[in-house]
DNA sequence: CATGAATGAGACTTCATTCAT
DNA sequence: TATGAATGAAGTCTCATTCAT
């Protein structure tokens, strides 16, 4: 009888939005971006294409919002927190290591679309302006470790900058790789390797 | 006004075949696949529509002989010999590092047609199996060549394997990141603190 | 708290239905019928959609509303009172001048609305029949005084019935001009000049 | 075998663009501009709907296509010529009008997408300069004839320039009572009485 | 009575592909 | 072989209308 609150209102258009915003994820993620009908989110999400638009502009709108969402929740997050807990340069990049080859493992589902996001870097100044900022912000998390370790006498002197990025390279370079073939990619040998190998070298006396 | 013979048919055929395919490849990697209209390729090699469709079945046909064409043309293939004039195990990655630097350096109009390819990993079967492949192949090439250093008592034991998959990964990663940013990438320092890094630690006694 | 009673709920219902008439018109005015969106007219009138929908049953419903709302308070009415007070037909005819050119200047902003109407007449048989009518009534209305002017020996004989036509006429086609270019009409100049020159001629021995 | 040559292939366009703009005139001036679909167009011209827009950018373009075909076609064309003839600024007129009457009996299949016309007035700014233009040409043509006339003492003095909008106007609302009743407007008698009570106005001593 | 989320039919437009010349 | 006009299926988006609250 009465009309629904404004909170009630709000309530259910944010969980229709998410509703939404999820369906489009894993569409977009299985057919890109180009290939993938509004339709075929509406009938995901399990409602009317009508529905889309009353709550996102358009297609390209609502795949912004996707990407915005994905950022906001996938990964590039935790990483500063897990190295928090080690007390030497060494254990800080063990740390880091350990937690990038458990998120890569956890989060199966969302590399096909941090590709679909990659590949649109060339077309999409938004996108690509958030991934500089992502890798800018990895390397120098990373180059700021390194260099804490040079600077207490911990590592050798390195090129701390490249190093971070090669570092940074790494688990981009093997989400290719995975994406070709999951079979051919082992998360916790690479990162141990990888980290073992470059303390190997960095702790050399 | 004599007829042509058989050969002259068949070079000009062979031109204007390379001509749409360049063509397709400029357009392909500049606007992507899906949103690459046949008549863009059409205008930019100078053709009419209909002209594509007597050298290619379809639009799906010219990309992947466009990914055939530049798989053959493209990369992955200098590595072999870089590495072949070099003694030692470090020489040969130095060399292989220095090799991949300037191919990256050389081809800056080849990355973003990579992404659009590596990107139709994820739908297209064939295209997925080149990079399985082609990772696979490199994986073993440098894995052998670490594989070696060890045997020869040159590294220390490491995980072959692993490290291999790494350093591929390294420069797909720094596409990525190049791709991102231009400015943000020094292919020559990266890889020299690539081998260096990894070398101190498996040289190291 | 306490129930509405009957004569409240009816007002209110009436000062609804005003609300959403007024700016039904309004919207339907500046962007016509076609282009108007019931949600256009919703939040001109400060009301949700649904709401149309209590006091109206369709946008064609709502816009019929509109027309006969306008009819009957827009124009088409004083004519008959304002050519009351003259005593022969010469006043008459300027009375009625004189009425037609400050209708038209005080009701600006009905013009474009008028001419939203008068598009419809051929898609709409009301809307046709009312103007048919009203172009009726208008000729009938002016070719009487003419007539009686004739029959008094004030006016030489003259095709009444046509000359009224064609001064309800003027006054339409001057709405025509003036939607083109507002500065290119006067409107108590060309009533006067049609009055007089007509006058002239009837008048004349 | 051969291909077309360029000439063929021009007359084959022009001809297809001259039968889509003949099919959209007729149906937007049934249907009205909003009302039409595409596909209406396209099935009246006997083409397919993409066909449409092979030769015209949008439903827009199309119309205003039309517009200016209508404009190029329509009217507005004879009057200067109608008028040379005359001797006298008294027979000017009455071959304009003469003229004007005959055009509208000629062209009452033009007169309902003129009315579409004018309804895209308020609008469009492109087609309400042209009929402001149109107007004002209008105007301009027959003020000079009965300026002509006052100054040659044919005429007495007059306010020229509003009778030139009042006669101007006379057609068109004539065009307006002839929509709401083809049956009501007789344009020889009406056009007659015009002129003649006109000039028994102006010539009177 | 009032709200506004939801619907789904249908509009405009694009474009890979065909085919007569 | 080369052309480009023509097709029509399919896609994105709009919006009048309904209905649960």
């Amino acid at each position: 009888m009465s009309p629904r609150t404004k909170e009630q209102t709000a309530r259910i258009r944010e969980e229709r939005r998410r509703q939404i915003l999820d369906a489009a994820r894993q569409v977009f993620s299985q057919k890109g971006f180009d290939a993938t009908n509004v339709s075929d989110v509406a009938a995901a999400a399990g409602v009317s294409q009508g529905t889309i638009y009353h709550y996102f502009d358009s297609k390209d709108d609502l795949f912004m919002a996707v990407f915005e969402d994905w950022l906001a929740t996938c990964a590039y997050q935790g990483y500063a927190e897990s190295t928090r807990a080690a007390d030497t340069a060494a254990d800080r990049l063990r740390a880091f290591a350990q937690t990038a080859a458990q998120m890569m493992m956890g989060s199966a589902e969302f590399l096909p679309v941090q590709m679909e996001f990659w590949s649109h870097m060339l077309r999409n100044d938004a996108i690509r302006e958030r991934f500089r900022l992502i890798f800018a912000d990895l390397r120098a998390f990373l180059g700021q470790i390194i260099q804490a370790g040079i600077h207490s006498g911990e590592f050798r002197p390195t090129d701390a900058e490249s190093l971070a990025a090669v570092a940074v390279a790494v688990y981009d370079g093997l989400i290719l790789q995975w994406l070709a073939d999951p079979e051919s990619v082992d998360w916790q040998r690479a990162s141990r390797t990888l980290v073992e190998t470059t303390l190997t070298g960095l702790l050399a006396k």
